[in-house]
DNA sequence: TATTACTGTCATGAAACTGTCACAAAAAGT
DNA sequence: ACTTTTTGTGACAGTTTCATGACAGTAATA
């Protein structure tokens, strides 16, 4: 799973280039051109990081960067402030914002790529190289290995990826299309119900012995995955 | 609840293609072929989303995009371009006039389904997410579980809407039609009565032990969700 | 190249959910 | 007390949604 990063820059030509070297660099790019197309963006899907130009048409980048801090959901999300001009003053108040680091323009592709990969680096190793435990579940995403009350199963390629998203994403509802958007990939073009079969595929793996099913149907809506035990009826 | 989509689209084979496409896809396609035919079309049941060619007789789809952005009823309707061209330019142009998506011809149909379904999906805002708790009842419309003195109950999909929605609209009576409007959709032919069934079910679900009948009866009026003891008529 | 593992899609049957009805019960009106 | 209007309820059939097994194409591996 590519990481997804969100690039916010009014200028088309820097805006390519900048996708162009990403996805060149094995990320997955998702634009925006204003702050309202950033904000819309950012649902859903999560970036993993966001690239923020300083001047965007209708405030500033650090009006944004502001408000994703100060929600729940998108407070943890690195950004990255790109700027024309090494001043001061910007840098203070980027970091008031909580900017995670600064790259100015013009910058090269080199250092774009380091400077990405050194604040994932820093801010996610416990997102996505961390073990993780869960109810007696264990999965350690470097070693690629799944246990379950100490004993090894393997899992598809897929089905690591959904247990992965899942164990990070618990008691929380998500329909086939966001589980899509996360697991498979934003602009993968593959059918609702096949999240049912790799949702099977994963319950069998993981229904050992008596213990609950983690991953609990919401009719409608989509599934869950929960540690608490399953609604009475 | 059909989601309407117009096609403006001047060459016939590719209209009907799309049509086919939508349809099977569980949309409703309303067709036009220029951009007057458009323009007729978009009043009365405005469309949740417009499929827009970039070359048409008349003028370019941009110059209708601008138009209805301009408008504020029409403002907020996404439109998702039809090019045949990867052209930077074009891009440029389609953006300023508020496009919210680019589908580059020639198109696969699932490419331009998960497009429809992307933007729908970034349009239409999520309700609230927060858990509400009135009274030992608690809705968490992010788990999507509801909770009485702490222990689950389990609920259709429209008993859910319809308790979220008294528990966000409490102490207040609503006729059965403005209850189907909110929890049901608007465009919706339901019999009223029909509405008196699921307030059974929603009472059956939520009728535990001793704790007064939330949901109260208002005679020739309609129905109020209260914590206050029944009020003596 | 042969074999194996993995994916996405489909068909099918089961289960859940919905909207309506018909009739009972309750309230309001005469 | 009797009639009319409105609401409560149980039943039911049609529809939607989901679980599951099978299968064929593709990628990975030996």
């Amino acid at each position: 799973m590519n990481r997804q990063i969100l690039v916010v820059e009014d200028e088309a030509p820097i805006r390519e280039m900048i996708t162009f070297v990403l996805e060149q660099n094995g990320f997955n790019a998702i634009e925006a051109e204003t702050i309202e197309q950033a904000q819309a963006k950012i649902k859903e899907p999560y970036p993993d990081l966001i690239l923020l130009d300083w001047m965007l048409p209708g405030g500033t980048g650090v009006k944004l960067a502001k408000s994703l801090k100060q929600n729940e959901y998108t407070r943890s999300i690195p950004i990255i402030m790109l700027t024309a001009r090494a001043d001061e003053d910007d840098k203070v108040k980027g970091f008031d914002a909580g900017i995670d680091d600064y790259v100015t323009k013009p910058f090269s592709p080199k250092e774009l790529i380091a400077r990405i990969k050194a604040v994932i680096r820093r801010v996610a190793p416990t997102a996505l190289e961390e073990a993780i435990e869960f109810h007696g579940i264990k999965l350690d995403p470097v070693a690629h290995r799944v246990s379950i009350n100490d004993e090894n199963l393997d899992l598809g390629p897929t089905e690591f990826r959904l247990l992965h998203f899942f164990l990070t994403h618990t008691e929380r509802v998500y329909s086939r299309e966001q589980l899509l958007d996360n697991v498979w990939g934003t602009n993968v073009y593959v059918e609702d119900r096949t999240v049912d079969v790799h949702i099977r595929r994963l319950r069998k793996a993981i229904s050992g012995q008596g213990h609950e099913d983690f991953i609990q149907t919401v009719r409608g809506s989509g599934y869950r995955f929960s540690g608490k035990i399953k609604d009475r009826v």
